[in-house]
This record gives C-alpha cells, sequence and structure tokens, in this order.
DNA sequence: GCTTGACCATACGCCAGCGTATTGATAAGT
DNA sequence: ACTTATCAATACGCTGGCGTATGGTCAAGC
C-alpha cells in the first residue's frame, strides 16, 4: 500500500487533501446542516484525528471557507455543464427547471446552506449563488422577448417556484408525487412559468453567460 | 413595584411565566435560528438566570415543544381569524397568498423552523403545519372546480412559490421589489397561479376548515 | 407573624467541541 | 543512509452550554 499523494483522487487514499476535507463538510451539511460540521466527529467520520484537520486548515472558518467555494464552483460548473449545449432561451428555462429538480443532494445542501443566516461568509455565498441564478433566468426571460421589468417578474417567479418546491421535497416529501405524475407535476409549472406569446420570440439574440469562478491554484 | 402573579400578562412583570420564555424562544428562532435557543443565553435576554428556567421546564427540549405547540397554535389561529369572513374561494386563495407575502416575522420563524431537519420534534410539527395548509390550499383549488389530482398539482404548486418567496425575502432581499412593483408582482403570481377557467366555477360548496388545535389549559 | 409555595440566584460538575503543542511515522529527495 | 517535508496521533487547556442542588426572597394565607 504505497502512500499515494495525489491530490486529485478520491478514494481509497490513505493521506488526505485539504479538498477531501470540504468535500467532507459538504455532505455533512447534505445530512445535517451547517453547525453540524464540526472538526471532531468530521475526523472521526473520515478515520482520523484532529491532529491531521488543522495541518490542513487554520481552524474550523477555513475549513467552511474552502467548503464553500466548493460548492460555488460545483453549482456554476455543473450547470455550465448540463445547460451549455441548450440555445433556445425557452429550451434553456426547461432544461434549468428540470435539472432543479433533478438532484435531491443539491438541493439539501443549497436549503442547508441558505438556512445559516448567520454566517456572513455563507449569507454571502448563498447571495451571491442566488442573485447568479436569478440573473441567468433573467437574461432567458429577455431572451424570450420580455421587459427587463416584466423578466424579473417572471424569473423571479420561476426560482421562487424552485426553491419552494425543494422544501417541500424536504419537509413533506409524501406530498410531492413521483413517477409519471410528477412529470406531469413538473411539466404544469414549465408551462404555467413560461408565458404564452413569449415562446420562441426573439431567436436566442445571446445565449446568457453563466460566469463561472476563475480557477484557483491547487492550495 | 408589587409581584403581580397573572400568568395571562404580557408586559413589565416581575415573575416569568412558561408562556414568556415559549416566546422568547420563537423571537430567538427569528434571529438566531433554532441552534440558537440555548437556556443560558436566553435566560440572559429575559434578564434572569439558569434558575428560573428549570423551575418552569424541565430540560431544554421541553422548551423547544412549548415553543413549537405555541408555534403551530398562533399559525392556525391566525389564519382562521384572517381568512374566515373569506367565502369565494378564489378570494380566498388570494387572502392566502397575500397574508402569506405580508408577515416577514412569521415567515422567518418558518423557515427557521423548516430548516431544523434534525430533532423529530421539530420535524413533525413543521410537516403537520405544511401538509395542514396546502390541504387547505387543495380545497380552495377543489371548490374552484378543480379534480382532486388537478388540484394536488396546483396547491402544490402555489405553496412551493410561497415558500420560496419567503427564502428569496430572506436570502436575497434586493431582489425582492418593495411597494407597487410588489403588488405588480403578487397580482402575476396570483393571476398565473389560479388558472382561468376556473375562476369562480362551483359557488364555495363548502368552506375549507383549517381545523384549530384544541385549546389546552393555561399551563 | 409564621408557614408555605412560587420564583429566582448561586454554585457546582459534566461534556463536547475548539485550538495548541509536541511528538511520531512515512515518502521522497539527495 | 540521512534529511526534509508531509500527514497524523496524543495530550492538554479553554470555553460555553446542560443539568442539579441548595439556598434565598417575596406574597399570600391562616
Amino acid at each position: 500500500m504505497a502512500r499515494t499523494h495525489s491530490k486529485k483522487s478520491s478514494s481509497n487514499r490513505q493521506s488526505l487533501s485539504a479538498q477531501d476535507w470540504a468535500q467532507a463538510a459538504l455532505d455533512v451539511m447534505v445530512a445535517r446542516g451547517l453547525d453540524g460540521v464540526a472538526v471532531e466527529p468530521l475526523a472521526r467520520e473520515l478515520g482520523v484525528t484532529k491532529g491531521s484537520f488543522y495541518w490542513h486548515f487554520a481552524n474550523r472558518d477555513a475549513l467552511l471557507d474552502a467548503a464553500l467555494a466548493l460548492w460555488e464552483r460545483q453549482e456554476t460548473d455543473d450547470v455550465l455543464a448540463q445547460i451549455a449545449d441548450v440555445i433556445e432561451p425557452y429550451e434553456r428555462i426547461v432544461a434549468l427547471f428540470k435539472r432543479a429538480n433533478a438532484s435531491y443532494r443539491a438541493g439539501r445542501l443549497y436549503l442547508a446552506l441558505a438556512a445559516a443566516g448567520s454566517h456572513p461568509q455563507v449569507r454571502a455565498v448563498v447571495e451571491r449563488v442566488s442573485q447568479r441564478r436569478m440573473d441567468y433566468l433573467l437574461q432567458c426571460y429577455i431572451a424570450l422577448g420580455m421587459s427587463e421589468h416584466e423578466a424579473g417578474h417572471w424569473s423571479r417567479f420561476a426560482y421562487a417556484t424552485f426553491a419552494g418546491n425543494l422544501q417541500i421535497r424536504r419537509d413533506t416529501p409524501e406530498a410531492m408525487p413521483s413517477g409519471a405524475a410528477f412529470s406531469e407535476y413538473l411539466k404544469l409549472m414549465i408551462k404555467t412559468l413560461i408565458p404564452r406569446g413569449h415562446r420562441e420570440e426573439k431567436p436566442a439574440a445571446a445565449p446568457p453567460q453563466l460566469v463561472a469562478l476563475p480557477k484557483t491554484g491547487s492550495d
């Protein structure tokens, strides 16, 4: 069992990296919320002790920062990857909505972070991510031929519905249908949230950019 | 300054009641979330010490239970009071939606409680309240002439939008308009969430009941 | 005016998590 | 082989919140 110090590998390694800790922190957030991210329990779960942690991070806050950065990166990258090839604004909104309702984990994570109204660091990131997503939606609606004002209403509306569905799924899972009924539900929302008279107006003037974060170094 | 032991009085009293503690707990939840409800800080804010607390409650969990019960009560009573005189199903949905977007505090509180996925006690109450609200909406949509299946979709949709708007208001307040623009936004949502062809169908067959909790004694 | 009960203060032990210091172990370079 | 850098274990002190024990104070009733 040679110790491989490849910082990018992801499983059955002997030696941990800062990224590993950040990822584990995100996992804990999904399961137990942000306050559940404590270094000693986390170390236990990773099979090491605190000694390891404080080699990689100055303190708990630094871990949160890293986890937040990782989240924001994953969030934007994922969206970029899965939406990049959709050009029509209508289809783009549809794709966004379907994607948004697809990943249970991502939803839990988003809610867990958003719930942490304390921590200014967290607030800032959540605010930025939410704002960026709504801005993206805004551009989509504008591309459908709406005025900026009108598009503001609809993008906010759509985003609220998205966020609310996440909550329902978390708080009252029984109330959320599955299978065919869910597809039906999704279709209804999509149809409703993209008002007729605005479908396929302008031929996708400029595909809106969901700006990716600059790639930082490995530290 | 004679010590008045009236358990129902609400201000500048000398002696605290269990209700006062529960109410204070709810206030703290609004400000610092559920994990912020700690007995020692709470006692400090109330100007007393732990000794007082453990006279009224067995432990912290008992306080949470009391606060939760108080919340559920207030929640249902408030809704009942403000909606009782609206008979038309259409107007009833409108009234619900306006009310839902009116109280900032109530929204924060709801989100704070919903965010506490841990604590089985909290989960149960949140689940019940959410379910009850959606059921009420469901009855409204049915009263508009929808099938139960269809009404299920629309009530879920509407409730998601409601919850999502709360979140936007909390996470990105700048994204939420105020004044005239907000009224416009509200109107748009209402119009969209009550599909045409279903407005004023049946003449309010049976006004749905949002069941109130049984009144318990003063303790 | 003495007792009783309701309400609160003080003081204590306990535990979990944070952060530090120090030492140990192993891989890699020379 | 010896050193260095990297990662981790152990042991420690500190803080904040929980829960308990015990005593204090004031109001009311007899």
